[in-house]
DNA sequence: GAATACATGTAAAATGTTACATGATTTT
DNA sequence: AAAATCATGTAACATTTTACATGTATTC
């Protein structure tokens, strides 16, 4: 699936693999997440399968930038697969919610602790969402000709925001439930 | 993590990989999976770790069981796992999101359809929950002693009851945008 | 008669993570 | 002066998924 998301935001502009980490921690980091060096490889499996092409641009100070742009193959491919049906369900894994489950033989101290741990950081999820991501989507959205996209990209962040509030709702109330029932 | 969760299990009750699969769909589904390929796997490499011990139990007419037993050791790997604190927010990987994003390009009837069918899919995983799931965990809770551990089954099955009405309300609410406003 | 449940596993492919490697520029 | 950021990537390792392989008993 990380391929067709490089290709989703090759198709808007060329970037490099660097340019391609930055934008998809800005953006679609809710629901999507790559290291740097998984799209290195998948961009090199693009360009064999010829849905990239690429060119190296030389610098000064800095090492040269590979830069890969979509051919009309990748368009095509990008289509295809945006079209579609989804048949699965998307998957959450999530170690807390695991220790959750198994927190009974665990110190109550402990186990509070670690849902205290998870709502700050889920609150600071929350706060970079409305902050951050949205600027960026903002920002991109200004170019002409992308209002249609600018809505989508909006939409998805919401569902990022509400995903965290809802997360910290669940968090209030199941740490109210272990300070008084257990 | 899959080690910890089979370990979890296994602290409970000896079990065989086969059963162990069983008992994961029907209990931490909603924030964990595993294929029953990668358990057999695990439990190997749990063994080897001697966190675990196993023997054959014979079968007439159906193949013979590996039951798999926790071991004084893997209580101990087991709780101190419990105890380390959870440092990494949890990610949600979601191919319809991604498709979401990058529509723009699409039929608008296409994504409207993409979107209908993630809410049927998704209305009928609620469904499970609140049927199925519950019913497994009251099954388990009814053994003397493990009221406490059965009040944290419930909590943990309510994050994913209240994952998916928040997923259906943002799917609504999608939808709704795309059908007026694109 | 076909499908599902029971019950086990291996092999290969794909995906994802961590560590290594380099070196300039900018910020503290 | 040290640390962080920019900018690029490779190599090794670990995890996860998919496909293959086998065979009986029970249910529809």
């Amino acid at each position: 699936v990380l391929k067709y998301a490089l290709l989703g935001f090759l198709n808007y502009q060329p970037r490099t693999g660097y340019d391609l980490k930055q934008v998809m921690d800005q953006s679609i980091q809710p629901f999507w997440q790559a290291k740097q060096s998984q799209i290195y490889r998948t961009l090199k499996a693009l360009e064999a399968d010829g849905l990239v092409t690429s060119h190296v641009e030389e610098q000064e100070s800095r090492p040269d930038r590979r830069v890969y742009a979509i051919t009309d193959a990748g368009r095509d491919a990008l289509a295809a697969w945006l079209r579609e049906p989804v048949t699965e369900l998307s998957l959450h894994k999530d170690p807390l919610l695991l220790k959750v489950f198994f927190a009974a033989g665990m110190d109550k101290a402990a186990l509070l602790s670690l849902l205290r741990v998870q709502r700050e950081m889920r609150r600071q999820q929350a706060a970079t969402y409305a902050d951050e991501t949205r600027a960026v989507i903002a920002e991109y959205a200004s170019a002409p000709g992308l209002a249609d996209d600018a809505r989508l990209w909006e939409a998805t962040l919401r569902f990022g925001e509400q995903f965290e509030a809802m997360y910290i709702r669940w968090l209030d109330e199941t740490i109210a439930l272990i300070e008084k029932e257990l």
